[in-house]
DNA sequence: TTGAATAGTGCAATCGATTGTCTGTATTTT
DNA sequence: AAAATACAGACAATCGATTGCACTATTCAA
């Protein structure tokens, strides 16, 4: 009620003997007021220490400078270098970032859409979480015209822009890798099916397979959730079998984790009898031992050809659109692999 | 300037030929209000679509509920799991989050404090960049009586709240296991000594040394920015001394990482030649070879503390409050210093 | 000299939700 | 039955910045 601390245009106006919408227009620098104006306005704000409130111009202008992002959980090194990459970015171009995480779970990632358009954000940056089977809640957007990009797990149910990298060629890399090393039953721990990025990680491996005229063997290929536990499980089942695999090839680096736990308990040697090559380069996987070959995708570039791709359909106010920005991997050799 | 498919509190009104005020109570539950046209405006309100807009609610009621968070830099392990802690006891308590980083330089720190007045957050939770030395930026919250939170990195000059963990328990801890393990010669290499965790944890050091009756050596005592780099150039030049020590308690993983490695290509057999304890128990510290022993801090509680802490002020409105939480330390033996 | 163009400001409506005050009707009290 | 009270809802101001339009000098061309 009071005006406590808080300084308006009005305070300045009233200061100057000129009305409001006079001092306005010279903070925002129109060519209609004199400079002499301008700069008296200039000068008695910062006297009196004026502070925009952007609240107010958000709900005049319709427009926020805010944009939302939408993830399954930040402390995933992926996630917050993607975060990190879109923060930096979206703030130099004068941008606000509010997070939502999803927990990977589909009502709360319809929880965040809700916060978010409450909040009236510009444009929205969301990775699917891992159970969403479900995408009306994005409607909330789409519908609007309010720019949604997805980056990582996409969704091809939704025509929008995404960016991801480049699992396929991820997938094909490792399993290429591992045949170079002279391997020849080479298993994989893939990912949840209905992901995308796994889908493309697994086609990659096949193909590499394929080209190598190396027989593909359905009882080496398993799904899993790719957690620590489930990894050890797959482990376990992989290589108890009677005619075990000489490769493994994860889907992500946890699993990868979890099979070398399980071969050093079982005095499998990594990499004579059993390689190894993860996915994710997480930043434990270079100081395991033996050190996790993997593949590279970093999160930081994902996150900020995201943001790129986002303000530009802002800016532009691009409608329909559908761009597919796909990001390179790279092979980090490391000791897992490392054999002949 | 079109409706487009933004539905207001005055279409429903419309729709039910009411007025706004009412559907406004109507929706707030307000107890004016009667059950039958609560339950009619709820209806239309679905039927329409209707989507609050939080900026004029906002811009009324002139509090946000958001609180802002400024961090050096989010992709380190520690910041993230404290973003998790703060997001996710804010979003269960209505609040949103909006976080800005300063990528530890004192001009970005400055710019974040202004981005986040501008967005009249209703609170903020700030760790201090380090190399920030004026703390005059923070006023812009203080002097306005908006509630200011610091955590793990703060500020002594400004009289505010603050959750900490117990860094002189740590290094206490820290040492005293080194002392236990028959070390006699104890080397510390301490972070910057402006920062009060680093103070603190040399302090803990010190006290347990004393409290074993060991001689302090200044030359034991090394002072690093932390780096990578930097922990091999400690590393070298404790190790190559005339009388190098037998342990060394290195303020954070990072230069306990750099010790090993320094360690294994110097033939320097760790633990017997050397024993080694990190601090922060970052995540890769658990895969390291040998594992480091390490002080396990959480970022997620301190993070959730600092909401807590925080949402009780706005909500009760306290001026001055100066509470200090510190949270506990918790020693994680690994291979590093298992020796004896 | 006069009409028109231009520059520099002010007025008032507006964005959407909230809220203090007021009105008309229904219910209760004496 | 008259008076008092409660109830449900309407009116209009308000938050602070923006912006279309109107207005007044001043300048310029004819």
């Amino acid at each position: 009620m009071k005006k406590e601390g808080n300084i308006t245009i009005h305070d300045i106006a009233k200061a100057l003997n000129i009305s409001g919408s006079t001092v306005s227009r010279a903070l925002n620098d129109n060519s209609r007021i004199s400079n002499k104006t301008k700069k008296a306005v200039r000068n008695m704000a910062k006297q009196l220490g004026y502070q925009p409130n952007a609240l107010a111009s958000n709900l005049r202008t319709n427009c926020t400078n805010t944009i939302g992002v939408i993830i399954p959980r930040i402390s995933r090194y992926f996630f917050s270098s993607a975060i990190a990459g879109i923060e930096e970015l979206a703030r130099t171009k004068g941008y606000n970032v509010i997070i939502c995480q999803s927990n990977d779970q589909e009502s709360r990632e319809s929880d965040c859409v809700q916060t978010l358009f409450a909040s009236r954000v510009d444009g929205v940056i969301s990775s699917i979480a891992i159970n969403t089977k479900n995408y009306d809640h994005y409607k909330t957007f789409t519908s609007r015209n309010i720019p949604l990009v997805f980056f990582d797990r996409v969704c091809d149910e939704l025509a929008t822009s995404k960016v991801v990298v480049d699992d396929f060629k991820g997938g094909f890399l490792a399993a290429e890798h591992l045949i170079s090393k002279g391997c020849k039953r080479i298993a994989h721990i893939g990912g949840p099916q209905h992901l995308n990025i796994y889908i493309n990680r697994l086609q990659g491996y096949l193909k590499a397979l394929r080209k190598h005229n190396i027989h593909i063997e359905e009882d080496l290929i398993i799904e899993s959730p790719l957690t620590r536990e489930d990894g050890m499980a797959c482990a376990k089942k992989l290589l108890e079998s009677a005619n075990p695999p000489d490769a493994i090839f994860a889907a992500n680096d946890t699993s990868a984790l979890s099979i070398i736990l399980y071969a050093k308990e079982n005095n499998i040697r990594i990499p004579e009898d059993l390689a190894i090559v993860g996915f994710s380069n997480e930043p434990f996987s270079e100081y395991l031992s033996p050190s996790l070959t993997t593949i590279e995708q970093s999160g930081f570039d994902v996150g900020t050809k995201a943001t790129e791709l986002l303000l530009d359909i802002i800016s532009n106010k691009i409608e329909n659109h559908q761009e597919t920005i796909v990001l390179p991997v790279k092979l980090i050799e490391r000791e897992s692999s490392n054999r002949i």
